[in-house]
RNA sequence: GCCGGUGUGGCGAAAUGGCAGACGCACAGGACUUAAAAUCCUGGGACCUUAAAAAGUCGUGUGGGUUCAAGUCCCACCACCGGCACCA
């Protein structure tokens, strides 16, 4: 494939300083309050030892990478791609003088070891246990900068256990709207009305989405317990229950047969599981809930306080998906409650100001109304329904009664499958209830229909359909006959004009725009299609008195109208659900959790106390669901059932608990006491001024503020909705109960592109262009590895991978190796090492190579200095900037450059060397120790050596090169004193004899100077 | 459909509104070598003239615009990638 020879010795050189660096502890990075050892090169650096306080300690910098899942496929050529950005600025950061924290850890639960546990019965730990010493094989081989001594796994019991304990946390805490923010449950009060028989009331109490249903059947479930909270009526129990930030729900939930689990709504994509692509059903079930919805709008605007990309910011956005718009009741008519109040229907829209143009309703075929139809409603059709409104979609048959048709509706959506309704035709299917409403607005009766393009999960689960201003509303009223009311006029004809049909060309002239709108008002028909639905700006008409209102001023005067009249209110409306937290699985964390009886025999839940954690998975021979369905903890009944008769929840918590919040165990890793100590937190995720002012001796700059939470997070858009979604509700929760200091965990947040197969495709096993991180470490080494991947292009990009390219990088190491040894003594070490018997003699040869005998202790040219400084400017401005691949070759330049010299000062070189430490640190090592001990000078560890500072004054050139064009071309390129003033230089440019020749016959307008930049001569 | 991003040589890519293509890959020619590999040197956007050179014309997805000057700013469109998708 590549070369016969080595380009250097990478093979030796890089385990042994991966060797020494882990002897020395080299990347530790130091809490408050730690003992640091003397002889560390961090408390050389800094001077400190003992132990230090935090104002003492330099200025913090934690950066971060999305810990892996250790899959037994091994490391992926993706991974390394991010974790070589974060070393890179690891490593610069030190040299620059911050405490740097970077650390490693796993994703270790998951569902593939349980999946070969299944298969094979070998325990998941023990899989899990083998891929990660797999994946830290390969991932020290890579020489990352990690401390790691901060190690973590999400499946070791001394973790998990405070990924239980925070559970506990959310469970005994409730989201208080007054504040906005959570509280210990201990502070909720209790309405006044509540009392043991209205329970039905406390349904009503909260109008966050996906709650109702828990109130309603949790609640009454737990009506009669009295031994649970015996200080609290049962009502207050069921209360405080409903309002826990961790909550049971009996909801339809995604479950997924193929897998024998619950997903949440981010796992499942186009009606299948985002892990594995199996089919998903909706199903209800009693599952445990996470109220992600109460942090909606501050999951939505924190957004403003944190740096990550635009497109990142904006899934998210969509994610939780605010709309505004308004709650508008309507009545049904003819047809009453048994107490004679009039039944009521609740729609959701955001376009109120279209009220008047409602002229049907639509309710989801789950809507509770439909239930009370079918006891209520008429036996037969009214008179006159058209056949069509009758017709079943199951066999395109009339029903006989509206009673039967809404039955045989409901039959046919729940036979559909999530992914038929997504997937196939999105044709509109829907059944006439029978029933009818008053529009509240005029009075007018429009049908009540049943149609699953309306969702019950969204808003009310019911919506009045404008068809005139709704292109679904459309499209059902045209399939079904219904009538389409124009209520807004197009500001602008042109929009009628563009989409006129086109059989009657020249009909309309642009100077009819009145007429043209005209006859869209009283002739929408003629526009079907074509201008209809029109959903863009407009005045209001046949709107009563909202008309000639413009949109915003009609929404709000229509609102205000109808809250005056107690007929609706504004409202905010957000596509986030609450976050089903419970998995059917193994290989997860348990639920601190019972279940038990209370004297009427109902079930209630109980949290178990801190002091019982960790909670361990019971040891089991069969990993599968139980014969009747029970997740497979159920099986071990010694563990299930409790002496006291009660049991434990067999549930386990989805991946993505572990992963909220190992960026806060790393802060304090070992500590036993607590999830995070409050030092270490409030050190390293505190944007503490005090300390940011701190100047180290050789840096002539001041250390750049650092920034609240984790500095810099690094990882794959993967995770834009679920993980950073999750983590982040998450830590406002810790935040409102005090735990962490912060309201945001990831301050700064980049996405590493995709790194593509050679083909241009994505990476996959079955297209066989996988790229096997193992086999380029063997052929070219981790520095060349590291360096290509960071050459390929911009971090962010998606770009293909090309083996030829690592071969590029790997030459220009081979470059910086030659620029630094003695050809003659490298062949001797060639010739010594192939009859070398051990890897331990194989490293001692190394000190057989030389330095290159051009290398001397000489000051260095002004040239060699500019070219020097011009390179430091270039790599420190492109890491500040995360511009890798440009960085990269400005390092390249410099070592074109510096192999012409004839002699190469040392203190050049060593600078160099520092630029390239935190690229290629192996081989930047090396060469630094052969440098300090040839040419005696003091000993440094290279990785806390302060990062050089370019000198301006010795960029400035005596004499430049200006271009000179006319009329804008470049027409040559004349030679000035750098200082030259503009004068000078518009003479110099009119002197030029190629610029003369494209002057010649005309007359000069104008000159523009730019100084040092460039002169342009207008001329005509 | 909606939202976000990206379009520059044969390829990966550079370019605070100021000499488009830095750096690298691949390619071609040369030096070294018995030879190959490795290494070192040289070359190149396209077109048109030319023996060659020099000169010229065109060139950053397409079409307009702003500007002395546009890959870069503005408007419209096209293509590709990613996300969401019957969310009222």
């Amino acid at each position: 494939m590549a070369s016969s020879r080595r380009q250097y010795p990478f093979h030796l050189i890089e385990p042994k300083w991966q060797h020494t660096w882990a002897e020395q502890q080299a990347f530790r990075a130091f809490n408050p309050g730690d003992e640091i050892p003397p002889a560390h090169p961090f408390a050389q650096r800094h001077h400190l030892s003992g132990k230090v306080a935090a104002t003492q300690l330099p200025p913090q910098y934690y950066i971060l990478d999305m810990f892996p899942y250790p899959s037994g496929a091994g490391l992926h050529v993706g991974h390394p791609e991010g974790y070589t950005a974060t070393d890179i600025l690891a490593r610069y950061r030190r040299a620059c003088g911050f405490n740097v924290l970077h650390p490693m850890g796993w994703d270790s639960f998951g569902l593939p070891a349980e999946q070969y546990a299944v298969k094979t019965g070998q325990h998941p730990r023990v899989t899990t246990e083998a891929n990660i010493a797999n994946f830290t094989r390969q991932i020290k081989s890579l020489g990352f900068s990690y401390d790691w001594s901060r190690e973590l796994a999400t499946t070791d019991p001394d973790y998990f256990k405070w990924t239980q304990w925070i559970f506990l946390k959310l469970y005994n805490s409730w989201f208080n709207p007054e504040t906005n923010g959570a509280e210990p449950i201990e502070t909720l009060e209790y309405p006044a009305e509540l009392c043991a028989d209205e329970t039905d009331k406390v349904g009503q109490a909260s109008r966050l989405p996906g709650e109702r249903e828990a109130q309603t059947r949790v609640g009454c479930a737990d009506a009669g317990r009295r031994d649970a909270c015996p200080t609290l009526e049962p009502a207050h129990c069921a209360y405080r229950d409903s309002k826990r930030l961790a909550y049971v729900s009996e909801a339809p939930v995604n479950w997924c047969p193929e897998l024998g689990t619950v997903l949440a709504n981010e796992e499942v994509i186009d009606g299948k599981s985002e892990v594995g692509g199996f089919p998903v059903v909706r199903k209800p079930m009693r599952q445990w809930m996470l109220r992600i919805t109460a942090y909606a709008e501050r999951l939505l605007s924190d957004l403003d306080t944190i740096d990550w990309s635009d497109s990142l910011k904006e899934m998210q956005r969509n994610w939780i998906g605010r709309s505004e718009g308004a709650e508008v009741d309507f009545e049904v008519a003819d047809i009453r409650n048994d107490d004679g109040t009039a039944i009521k229907l609740r729609v959701f829209t955001t376009r109120p100001d279209t009220l008047f143009g409602a002229t049907y309703m639509v309710i989801a075929p789950e809507h509770k109304l439909v239930d009370r139809l079918l006891g209520l409603i008429d036996l037969n059709w009214p008179s006159g329904t058209p056949s069509e409104w009758k017709r079943s979609p199951i066999d395109d048959q009339d029903c006989e009664s509206p009673g039967y048709g809404m039955l045989r509706y409901q039959a046919y959506t729940i036979d559909r499958s999530d992914m038929e309704r997504t997937a196939l035709s999105k044709d509109k299917t829907g059944i006439f209830t029978g029933a009818y409403a008053i529009n509240p607005v005029n009075g007018e009766r429009i049908p009540i229909w049943i149609a699953d393009y309306v969702l019950a999960s969204y808003g009310t689960g019911a919506i009045m359909a404008v068809p005139a201003h709704d292109i679904r509303d459309f499209e059902f009223a045209r399939k079904f006959g219904l009538n389409i009311k124009v209520v807004v006029r197009p500001m602008r004809s042109e929009c009628l004009m563009l989409k006129l049909p086109s059989d009657k060309p020249g009909e309309f002239e642009i100077e009819h725009t009145e007429e043209l709108i005209e006859r869209y008002l009283k002739r929408p028909e003629l526009f079907y299609g074509t201008a209809l639905p029109f959903v863009y700006e407009g005045t209001a008409v046949n709107s009563d008195f909202i008309n000639e209102l413009g949109i915003d001023e009609a929404k709000e005067k229509i609102t205000a109208w109808l809250e005056a009249k107690g007929l609706g209110k504004k409202t905010i409306n957000y596509k986030l659900r609450d976050w089903l937290f419970s998995r059917q699985r193994y290989w997860g964390e348990p639920f601190p959790i019972i279940w038990k009886k209370d004297a009427a025999g109902d079930l209630y839940h109980e949290a178990l106390p801190e002091s019982s954690l960790p909670l361990l998975p019971p040891a089991l021979e069969d990993y599968k669901p139980t014969p009747d369905g029970q997740p497979p903890l159920a099986r071990a009944k010694d563990w299930l059932n409790l002496p006291d008769g009660s049991v434990r929840e067999t549930n386990t918590m989805p991946q993505w608990a572990g992963s909220c919040w190992y960026y806060l165990r790393y802060l304090d890793a070992k500590n036993a006491q607590s999830f995070v100590g409050k030092d270490a937190e409030s050190y390293w995720m505190g944007s503490v001024a005090a300390v940011c002012d701190r100047r180290d001796g050789a840096d002539t700059e001041p250390l750049q503020k650092s920034t609240p939470g984790v500095d810099l997070y690094v990882g794959g858009t993967e995770h834009a909705v679920l993980h950073l979604l999750y983590a982040r509700f998450w830590h406002k929760v810790l935040f409102d109960l005090g735990h962490v200091s912060t309201s945001e965990p990831f301050f700064k947040l980049v996405n590493q592109g995709l790194i593509q197969g050679e083909d241009g495709q994505k990476m996959s096993k079955s297209r066989g262009n996988v790229v096997n991180p193992d086999d380029i470490l063997t052929e070219f080494g981790a520095d060349a590895f590291r360096l290509y991947e960071m050459f390929m292009g911009p971090l962010q990009d998606t770009k293909p991978w090309n083996t030829r390219g690592v071969e590029g990088v790997y030459r220009f190491l081979g470059r910086v190796w030659r620029l630094f040894v003695d050809e003659q003594s490298e062949t001797e070490f060639e010739q010594a090492e192939t009859t070398a018997e051990s890897e331990a003699k194989r490293k001692e040869l190394l000190s057989l190579i030389q330095l290159h005998p051009a290398i001397k202790d000489v000051p260095p040219t002004a040239a060699q200095l500019k070219t020097l400084h011009a390179g430091i400017k270039k790599v420190t401005e492109d890491l500040d900037g995360m511009r890798f691949n440009t960085a990269i070759s400005a390092m390249m330049v410099f070592v074109n450059e510096a192999m012409t010299w004839e002699t190469k000062p040392v203190s050049v070189l060593r600078t160099f060397l520092q630029l390239l430490a935190p690229f290629a640190p192996h081989l930047a090592e090396e060469l630094w120790a052969k440098l300090h001990s040839a040419f005696s000078l003091q000993p440094s560890a290279l990785a806390y050596s302060p990062w050089p500072q370019f000198d301006p004054a010795l960029l400035v050139e005596s004499e430049i090169e200006i271009p000179v064009s006319v009329n804008g071309k470049m027409r040559d390129v004349i030679k000035v004193a750098a200082d030259a003033d503009n004068a000078t230089l518009e003479a110099a440019a009119l002197s030029s004899e190629k610029v003369k020749t494209f002057l010649a016959g005309k007359t000069i307008k104008k000159i523009i100077v730019v100084p040092k930049k460039m002169v342009n001569i207008v001329a005509a």
